[in-house]
This record gives C-alpha cells, structure tokens and sequence, in this order.
DNA sequence: TGGATTGCTGGATAAAAATCAAGTGGGCGG
DNA sequence: CCGCCCACTTGATTTTTATCCAGCAATCCA
C-alpha cells in the first residue's frame, strides 16, 4: 500500500485479467496509462458520464454506487488494489452505469478507451480473459439480486460481511479483521437498508458473538457460523 | 414463430452476437449446433449443473430464475427468440448460476462448450461481441439491483411490464400488448414481490387506466405515464 | 359430467423494516 | 479548551408488504 516506487509491471501482475501477459506487452499497457489521485470522499465519475477510462485500483478503495433521487445510495461493488472498474461503459460505449468516489485517498491507474481497444486488438487472447472477469462479474450481481429478492436483513448484512472478508479481510488472534474505514452508513449502503438496521443487525451479530468492534474495524469472530447462515447459491436444487 | 423449415443461418441473423458473421462462418457454426425441444414447464437446465452448452432460443420462452430454499422463484430475465442464454457457465467454467425453465413449448439450439470456444478460436472479432454482450447483461442486472434496493413495489412492477413489452411487445389499437404466456406469479417473481401484491398493483393500475387484461394478455393503456413513472438511471447526478 | 386442480382476486392480520426522535461520545477547528 | 459536527446507538411509531384466508371461474381429465 505504501510502495511509492515505481509499481510499473508489478501492480499488473496482481490482476487475473493480464496476469499471463508478457513483461514486454505489460510495459506497453503500463505506458498508456495515466497515474490519478483522487482525495477521500472525491467523485471519479457519475452515472451517466460519457465513458472515456477503464481504472484500475493502485492503491486505495473505491465505492461503485447509484443513487436515488431522494439521496440514498446502493454500493454495487467495492474495489481494492488490483481491481479494474469501468469496463461496463468502456467495453459497450454507453454511460458509466453508476457511480464511482474514493472511500479513501485512492490512486489510480487509467487507460483511455481508444488505447486500451488498440491494445485488445494485439492481444487477442486477452479477449478471453475480459469475457471470463465479465461473466464473474455477472453472476455476482445476480448473486446480489437473489439476496435482495429473497433474503432478510440479516442474511444480507452476514453476506456483506463475508464478501468484504474474503476481500480485505486479514486473519488476527480471535477471527478475521475487515481492514476498511466502512462507516455503518457503507455496511447498510451495500445491504440495502437503513444505518439503523444495520447497527441492530451488527449488535444482533454482537450478542450472538459473531462480530466485534475493534479500533473502529470489524472483526469476525465466527466465521464459520456467519457462512453456515448465508451459505449461497444451489439451494433450491432437484 | 412458426418457421418450421430450416431455420439454419437465418435464425443466427437476428442475433446481434453473430449478426457480422458470413454465411460460411454461420454454416459451421450451426453444423455444431444440436436442435433440442423441451415441452411447457420442462427444465433444460439447473442452477450448480456442469455447464456443458450455450443456448439459443428458437421459439417459445424461457424462464431464467432463482429459487429459495422455501420454494420462492427469481425470475432473473426472460430468453425470447434469438436470446442466448447460459453464457455466464460456458465463458467461465463455473457451474449455471441459475436454472432454465421453459415457459411453454420451446425449441433451442445449443452448441457443447468446446465447440464454441473452437469456433471463438476461429473468430476472434466473435469476442468483442461476446463483451459487448455481457457488459449489457452486466448493466441491465445492476439496474434491477437499485430497483430492489430502492424503489417500492408499484414502481418495480410497472418496470417489468415496461421491460416486457420492450422485448415481446406489439402495438395494437389502444396500447401496446404483451404477447406471453405470462401468469401473475411469473411478473411478482420478475418483481421480486408476491402474487397477492401484484394483483393489487395491477389492479390499481388498472384502475388508474395504464393497463388492461385482454384473452389473459396484458395490454399497456398508457406506456407513456408507466415510463415517466418509472424514468430510470441518471437521476441522482451531479 | 362432476370433481379436482390451478390461476385470479381481495379482505384481514401480522411481520419486517423504515422512519422519526433523542441522546452519546470522539475528533477537529477555531 | 470549547463547541460543533459527525458517526454511532437505541427506543417508539408507522409504513409497506407479506402472510393467511376464502371465494370464484376456468380448465383438465377421469
């Protein structure tokens, strides 16, 4: 996080989408990219936006959101350090479909539009690995719309916990640390529901002595128990 | 709909994936191409199965849904002629993320993963289409997302019948009418609602004079005011 | 033909979660 | 150092929507 030296090919690297590309081709996708700091807080698009830049997360996390009109706001994704944002409205020429501001001081790396097709068209297989990120990338979200469609509150608050973990999460002594300034406001943003809810639903957790609070980061304690609640996907299988 | 001569090349036209591919190149695409039936309410495939084959429907409709445990359905899109469904398995070898249900008789073709990735080996123009594709499903299921995470069931319902009657309306005198075989447990699991809720909004509606039931089909009375009331994307920019 | 099943409807009630309201404590700027 | 702002917390109330129920009509089919 605090490698200030020349990350150049490194930072790639830690992405699966280029992670078989030579050091050569990483070089060339490295130098068209442009190096943006965003402060905490700072909006990177809107919804809406002409798309002119695919991102990719150097150092930082960003909040991939859309509003109501009445100012709420639905997290769709969080990305981290090695994640790539903005493909949707890069790869289809249509808007950005939603949002995107730092949650802290954020760096990143941006590559236009033109370049990185330019770039697609010498590394045909790339192609492939682009389609196999969308299509993860598609059966998460309608992992969300299920959840949204049929599951509480706290079944949904447990499923944002264990997909932040398995994200930022760091094992220490007594469980797995979520190491993020989330505010309560990002947890019930990401869950769909209210702040209120959410810290019912996180004192819930509390008593049942799955999470805890430390240093302002959330600790899980019983993972297994939180996975053993949520436990995703085949459910209503024949 | 009722072309039952050789729908061979022809039916491959229509979809926009294929729709810049020779005719050779649509001759052997369909030469790989196994022709499969499934009658009203048949399974073609479940959520957690192998993936083994890309589908393209020919006639009839599918289902694409999410179940609970308690035997609740998601109805995460509707495959119509000419859709392709099942790619999410095939791109990225992962197990179907939901299960495909025809809603009445239905003819499909489908072409074995292997296959297809050997033509896509052939036709590497074929993948930036498959992008293009994706990043659609990708935007259209983070639209559904903000529906269910913020707007009230009136509103979702009156989106889904708008989205219907963009893929499988036609203009008849006094509206546009909905040509499906579409029962109000299909629309409340596409609104993630109950069939109760449903009625009662689609009886409001009808009392409002948007909609109307007509030989079980649904007519939208006035398009223009279930849009305005819905107006998605964009409104909480700055 | 008649009994059963299925889809549609709407009323009454209950449950889940949002909203409203109020108070606490920590951190930051003046 | 004081006061203000913001995140957090909890209780009370209200709203939305699900659940439970019963009745009706059409269709299937034995």
């Amino acid at each position: 996080m605090e490698e200030k030296e020349s990350p150049k090919v490194n930072i790639f690297w830690k992405i699966p989408m280029f992670e078989y590309l030579d050091e050569k081709e990483l070089d060339r996708l490295y130098s068209m990219c442009e190096r943006e700091t965003y402060p905490k807080g700072e909006y990177i698009f809107f919804e809406c936006d002409q798309p002119r830049k695919l991102y990719v997360v150097v150092s930082g996390q960003v909040k991939l959101l859309k509003q109501s009109d009445d100012g709420r706001e639905m997290i769709l994704e969080m990305a981290y350090p090695g994640d790539v944002f903005g493909e949707e409205a890069v790869f289809d020429g249509q808007p950005y479909p939603m949002t995107a501001q730092a949650l802290d001081d954020v760096e990143l790396l941006s590559i236009s539009r033109v370049d990185f097709f330019s770039f697609l068209r010498d590394n045909p297989d790339l192609a492939l690995e682009i389609i196999a990120d969308l299509a993860a990338r598609l059966r998460e979200a309608q992992n969300t719309i299920r959840a949204l469609a049929m599951e509480r509150v706290e079944w949904r608050i447990a499923r944002v916990l264990l997909l932040l973990s398995q994200r930022a999460g760091s094992k220490v002594d007594g469980g797995v640390s979520i190491e993020l300034p989330l505010t309560r406001q990002d947890i019930a943003d990401m869950a769909a529901t209210t702040v209120e809810t959410a810290i019912r639903v996180l004192s819930n957790f509390k008593k049942m002595g799955l999470v805890e609070t430390v240093e302002g980061k959330i600790l899980l304690k019983d993972r297994d128990r939180l996975e053993s609640m949520v436990k995703e996907g085949c459910t209503g299988q024949r």
